[in-house]
RNA sequence: GCGCCGGUGGUAGAGCGGUCAAUUACAACAGACUGUAAAUCUGUCGCCCUAUGGGCUCCGUAGGUUCAAAUCCUACCCGGCGCACCA
């Protein structure tokens, strides 16, 4: 194990060759050095347990870090279970704070959307979880002044965030000059030789690179992955800008959702969230659009999804929105008596009469044999298939 | 505690007595088109109905003024800013 390894060094630059890593504190050059001495490093990537919503973003660090534990790294996946409870400052404004049944329930589903993508179970090398609340809840009033003594409080409004809010006058709270300092603090509780974070976060790990040198006298290494972004017009991958891929949903969402993601796109994805050998990439680029963008879709989704499920959902997709058809697994409903309208707001598909009323005017309900339906209150023979909209499938039973 | 400002639909943010179910933007939904759940164009976007019409609910909460309130008044709750208090 203490030697240098060459299959490890192809997969090192292979990996940066991707192009992902925007900044390495302090230099590139020291961190490859220290990876390819055989040295275990031990190295930590924290996640926010204020929320679940987990997108494709939070999914490439992940995967970044299961690449480091299979390079043979000590690798932590930390909860920010403490200071999700105080409140980050935010670009806008504070932060609210939650409550820790909120922060245990997160924390569990976190869990689960990301275990496809990183292995808590190796028998030799897991990944393991840990909580900041472990140390944090711990420390003193006089611990944390002392803490605090190694920062000055032009260092802390520096950032843009508090510059911002100062120009605004809106408030900033004296707790949110602390919560670079508790993160910072996680890097020497845990004792770790990195940590990893997305460039936002590069702040609060450098207060940890301050602490580690101050208390430890220690290099800790900052390895800082870029943020997901439409290249065409610089916009960040998120749900307001209509780009946000959240993981969890089933395998032929998921692959829908990376279908209708615009064209530029498709090389971020590549880079950042598959792992197919860059050697590949411009045959793949080269394929079209369509094409490139199936295939990097299929990719992801057999990350998250598993083999099969990748290859059903690539079908299924082509069948109904390529063809026009109806996918497989659909939403049996009965009348019962009932209206079709009443039926189909219990089965929740839509919301309100009136939204039917809308969607009949708007033609937008159909039978799988093209007919379509005119009359809000048409009642369907048992056995039709309705398509409502181009993703609502109900087949009446 | 005092003073000032503000709380509007999923979000941002107009409106400040009738013409307001509430401008606009983003998001969302639908249609056309398309390789696409993209882009673009078009339409929709509180709920209910016996419907080119009618009814109900809605602008922090509760009252009030008025023929009429998101718009004015009062109280309360919440947020922000400033000042003071901290004998």
């Amino acid at each position: 194990m203490a030697f240098m390894n060459k299959v490890d060094q192809k997969r090192i630059d292979e990996l940066f060759a991707r192009g992902t890593v925007t900044d390495i504190f302090p230099s590139k050059e020291a961190l490859t050095k220290k990876l390819l001495a055989g040295e275990k490093i031990k190295i930590y990537l924290g996640l926010d347990p204020t929320h679940t919503a987990i997108h494709l973003g939070h999914a490439k660090n992940i995967m970044f870090m299961e690449e480091l534990r299979q390079l043979g790294n000590e690798v932590i996946i930390l909860f920010g279970d403490f200071t999700a409870r105080i409140g980050d400052p935010d670009k806008a404004s504070t932060r609210k704070a939650l409550s820790e049944e909120d922060v245990t329930r997160n924390m569990a589903d976190w869990v689960r959307q990301i275990s496809p993508l990183i292995d808590f179970n190796d028998k030799t090398n897991p990944a393991t979880i840990r909580h900041n609340s472990e140390w944090l809840a711990k420390l003193s009033f006089a611990d944390v002044l002392s803490l605090s003594s190694n920062f000055t409080v032009q260092q802390m409004i520096e950032r843009d965030m508090f510059q911002k809010r100062l120009k605004e006058g809106s408030p900033i709270h004296l707790h949110e000059f602390m919560y670079p300092l508790m993160q910072g603090y996680d890097s020497v509780a845990m004792d770790v030789d990195a940590e990893l974070c997305g460039t936002d976060q590069i702040f609060n790990a450098l207060s940890g690179r301050t602490l580690m040198k101050k208390l430890k006298d220690k290099e800790k290494f900052v390895i800082a992955l870029n943020l997901i972004a439409n290249p065409a017009t610089g916009q960040l991958m998120s749900k307001s800008n209509g780009t946000g891929v959240f993981i969890d949903q089933s395998a032929n969402d998921l692959f829908g959702a990376l279908m209708s993601l615009p064209d530029p796109m498709i090389e971020p994805l590549f880079l950042n969230c598959t792992r197919i050998p860059m050697g590949e990439k411009d045959m793949i680029m080269a394929q079209g659009p369509r094409m490139a963008k199936a295939l990097i879709a299929k990719d992801i989704v057999k990350r998250i999804h598993g083999e099969a499920a990748s290859v059903t959902a690539e079908e299924a997709f082509i069948a109904t929105f390529a063809k026009g058809g109806v996918p497989d697994d659909i939403l049996e409903i009965k009348l019962d008596g009932a209206t079709l309208a009443e039926v189909l707001i219990k089965a929740g598909v839509i919301e309100s009469k009136t939204e039917w009323r809308r969607l009949v005017t708007d033609t937008a309900v159909r039978t799988d044999r093209d007919e379509k339906i005119t009359d809000p209150t048409y009642v369907p023979a048992s056995g039709t298939i309705l398509k409502i909209g181009k993703r609502r499938f109900v087949k009446i039973i």
